[in-house]
DNA sequence: CCCAGTATTCCACTCAGTGGAAGCGGGCCC
DNA sequence: GGGCCCGCTTCCACTGAGTGGAATACTGGG
């Protein structure tokens, strides 16, 4: 089946996938050399290959020619387990419209953060997690949200790891961190000021299903008010607990 | 390449597109067998590539062992161009506070309209367009607003199919659509009432960037309420047109 | 005009992929 | 308990679909 054949057989469906993985939030859109640059798939082969995938609109192009994911990707993206985004939905709704601020709800993917839903208004400030997109766990409020119910031997090794630092206020020193979530853990919702982004901070809860945190709603707000943020601990707390309360016991922890 | 051989040929990538694209709203979740069978794969086959597309969380399994569309083909999802959405989510935010109904934006994709963003509360009625879901043109409000400015020969084509008729109230005559589209031009927005499904009603504007409606869109109201449809024309505009001054002239259809 | 970067086409070779069939496992009914 | 049905997994010999290096065609900038 192969003619050069120098790589050690690659499977078609791996090289597909390679492709599709080629594209992330740096790099929404690619030209074809870059796209088998970047997935190691040689020129040829990925040209085949994306002529088939762009048949099926899995990417398409923009107006000047350089590839995207595709329309059928999103609306296949829509049919992830589901379950909890629309279950909680209406109560970050319902915390936007109390709070007006950002609100969004993350979920933990390996040593990350996944923002899998988010509300935003007209005013609200921009902020840097979008919804699909990943931040380290340790300078974000949905992170130490996370992070602090998670058993013992997970947080021992998130911090045996080299801790990014976004900001000169990130913790990253193990034994603060430690303590952070422990501060967590007490009063039932996590705090940052700057640690992700220098101007903004959150607060966030952790959404409680048997004692385990499955996801956690967080709130954004421009760190000169910071001030505000005790205001808006309570509706936090509400959505939280609805949204747990809402929630079967072994929902499917996806978006 | 093939043993039985007996299919003329399909490639491996079209497979894999089969796999996925067997997965739709109304099987979000397919045990294996089920899977060959709706898209056409040989079970082993089939087998053998899920396990891939398994590894890579293309796909992943429930609880129970069926399988459902993975996180990572999600996350792939939110890259498809956003431009309008990013765009359009705050304007339908703000309709939702001043509204507090179920609001939704909708774009063309062939004969149907996609929905590609929804925001709703928890007092809302439950309506059936669901983010990335589909339904006929007709008998929806977005639909109509959306056909409305589509060219002479594409509304031709439209109205000489046979058209599905959801419900009683569901306007499938020719003739009196036509005149329908003429009334939602000339007033700026498209009425709904339980065309699509007998309790709810709606109502709905297009989003008009260079005479060309690039998106719409949508309030839908439990039906009883009905003439409080005419008090959210006003808003529903206004978001619309604030959203159109937005949108850069050839942004992207997509989600 | 030439050159550099990118896209597309070609083609002879061959092994990755194939799929029918057989082997499991486990839930249900008689 | 035993037989049955249904879905999942594994096996394997055959072969044409897929391969990828190279040649060719754009395209735009200098």
């Amino acid at each position: 089946m192969a003619g050069g054949s120098r790589e050690p057989g690659r499977t078609v469906a791996s090289k597909v996938l390679a492709l599709l993985g080629a594209f992330d939030a740096a790099h929404p859109q690619l030209t074809l050399t870059d796209l088998a640059r970047r997935s190691g798939v040689p020129l040829s082969t990925a040209h085949r290959l994306v002529a088939e995938l762009e048949e099926w609109q899995a990417l398409s192009r923009d107006p000047d020619g350089r590839l995207r994911v595709g329309l059928r990707l999103w609306e296949l993206g829509q049919l992830a387990p589901g379950r909890l985004v629309s279950l909680a939905h209406p109560w970050l709704q319902e915390l936007f419209v109390t709070t007006g601020e950002n609100v969004h709800l993350a979920v933990r993917d390996g040593l990350e953060v996944l923002y899998v839903d988010k509300v935003y208004g007209r005013r609200a400030v921009p902020i840097v997690s979008r919804t699909g997109g990943r931040l380290p766990m340790h300078p974000t409020g949905v992170g130490k949200a996370l992070l602090a119910y998670e058993p013992d031997w997970f947080v021992k090794s998130y911090l045996a790891r080299k801790l990014e630092r976004p900001t000169p206020h990130t913790i990253t020193e193990p034994g603060r961190l430690a303590r952070e979530l422990a501060t967590v853990r007490a009063q039932g919702y996590a705090l940052t000021y700057e640690e992700m982004t220098l101007g903004s901070c959150s607060a966030a809860a952790p959404i409680l299903v048997d004692g385990r945190a499955v996801a956690a709603v967080g709130i954004v707000v421009a760190s000169r008010r910071a001030r505000e943020l005790p205001r808006l601990i309570d509706p936090l707390l509400t959505a939280a607990a609805g949204i747990a309360r809402a929630s079967p016991p072994s929902s499917g922890s996806g978006p």
